[in-house]
DNA sequence: TCATAATCGAGACGGTACGTCCCGTCTTCCT
DNA sequence: AGGAAGACGGGACGTACCGTCTCGATTATGA
């Protein structure tokens, strides 16, 4: 129907408002209204579909990054790895990313839900991957999935909150080979690499 | 002198209060006016000492762990280490931590001046005692500290901020040991362990 | 419009409270917040309209004395002075006058747009009166209106401001018949009477 | 006694210092502190003597004022108005002038104790002069004493205060003659004049 | 084809915290 | 011992946005 295209073209034409809103200001700057004159709406236009600007910061995030947490069949595990943890890197970083990450250390209880029902999915997902590596025997069993998974985000997301700076790709790389290196069978050697 | 107590006094006082508030709130419902009110002081003689409300907690947060990162001489690297990241790990988890990381994704400014001069020599006191370590033969050579450092910090970071969560002792314990396991020189059993 | 209806409302109950606030304290101990909380309303609803308290209250001033400055065609020129005086001296005297006194003492420049565009208006109104008196003989020609004028106003705003006393009646009557009689064609006689 | 002297000197000074930062700024734009710092003196030094900042500037306008209110008994009544009313006029529209009326305006009470200390004794003296003339057959007995000098000192207060205009030489001549000339005894053809 | 309803922009509103300013007091330290 | 220097508690200021609410103008529909 016409008017849900409308409502539909509306919804991206604010968030869009809101990621060239943060390319100019950082969160704690950003007004609601500001966000609804770039977009040509009303406030209440925005308040009728989030309640908080939060969310709508979150929704910003959602949006900008659903098409980046695509596994990549054709690729092993570790090239999928170096790929997808370089895409997070980048979206974190990203003016949007960063306002995101203000609104998790912000609202607790929204970034559970948020953490929950978008962020949590990706990470099961790369978890799954893994057990299908395992499965096929080309990782070893082990019993600390989380800690395998929080040493891949964990330094990344360190790197960029407290560091303020974008990992590159090397570091990304290295990273990833030295989460995987002990998983794997041959596993007797490692540390003597590079 | 009497006078440099009376401020000292004064100024731990208003840290207390911030302290005290936030046991009480989040971050973003703290006030200036609420934190002088408990502290018995006018919102000025706040504003003279720090210039926003972030600094005021990020000094809080300096004053309430100042004492924790003090290695123990007695005990060995991966006891220290262990003892350390537990004693971060509970900062970061109390209502002054989860404040201070709001201010660290809030102001990005603030933050990376903040790290550079209290959170980062922590971080180099650790990265020596790594160095220590590699010269008196317990571990080997290597030549990505960083790494090895940020998956110290990093997975305990983000277990708090995205899993809202405080690592527990064995979390820590675990930590460690699979992050010094491959630096040690008789490496080449490594996770066959537990 | 309903609107404007609303707006109007609105705008005369914050002029309201000033009165009623006015009628408690002295314009220096006139609060924002409290004539905002007196009317039910936001104190950003008050610095929308008004851009100081200053003009807040000159316009409180303004709405409180708009009907009495209106000549009564049915009286002289003499009884016409008589009662306009005596309201302006009691104008002047109410608590709303005296602070529109503060705030042209106080403000230089917003007490020269409010003589401009208020107080000198009525002044001309007066001085036109005088003319047509002239024009019909009741009073002879001259060639010092201003100082006509100013010793019919001046001597009032001075009991007021200096004395802190309000002139009555009969202090009015006078003032205006020894400014009239010397301007009458018979004044030859003058200063003998009463 | 020298600390005597020490104390007149550094009082003079301070307020020298308030007329230098009248002569800059407005009264309420006017700050103890400045003055303090322009007198090189501490802000306990001014309380000590005053016990507010309205005070000191009322003393400071005394201070300034004390020379210009002497007759000159040489001259005769009117020549002694002109003078007298000339230089209470530029008094008045002097920044420490305006200042004064600000306070008299401000505040009611300190506006009536330094009137009745300080000006009515200036007015009482200027009565006294007309009382001396009128025994002196100069001018005709009358029963509006108050009115006679409040039209004199009245039209000037009124030209500063609201026209914001220092009267000139010719206007203050002109309004001493009208209020002169209809008490003279052969006052019968008055107002043809000029 | 026109009334009638729904939708939305614009932006006023009550409210709250901000960070600033300056008051008048009080303390400290120097001379 | 007295005074400059200036920190202090207090409190109003005027600003900035929040999230809510009201109002017409503009569409979109159904009689």
């Amino acid at each position: 129907m016409a008017s849900e295209d409308k409502s539909a073209r509306r919804r991206s034409c604010i968030l869009a408002s809101v990621k060239q809103a943060l390319n100019e200001v950082e969160y704690h700057q950003l007004t609601v209204e500001d966000i609804a004159s770039r977009a040509g709406v009303g406030k209440s236009t925005i308040y009728r579909w989030w309640s908080h600007k939060s969310e709508l910061v979150l929704d910003t995030f959602k949006e900008l990054t659903l098409s980046i947490f695509e596994f990549e069949p054709e690729l092993d595990l570790e090239q999928n790895l170096n790929r997808q943890l370089l895409r997070l890197a980048k979206a974190l970083d990203h003016p949007v990313g960063r306002a995101m990450l203000v609104v998790m250390a912000n609202h607790r209880e929204l970034a559970a839900t948020f953490f929950k029902q978008y962020l949590l999915p990706k990470r099961v997902q790369l978890h799954q991957l893994i057990q299908q590596a395992i499965e096929a025997g080309e990782l070893i069993e082990h019993d600390h999935y989380d800690l395998v998974l929080d040493r891949l985000y964990g330094p990344i997301h360190y790197q960029i909150i407290f560091f303020n700076h974008l990992p590159d790709e090397h570091y990304i790389r290295q990273l990833v080979k030295l989460s995987l290196d002990p998983l794997r069978p041959q596993a007797q050697t490692l540390m003597r690499q590079e």
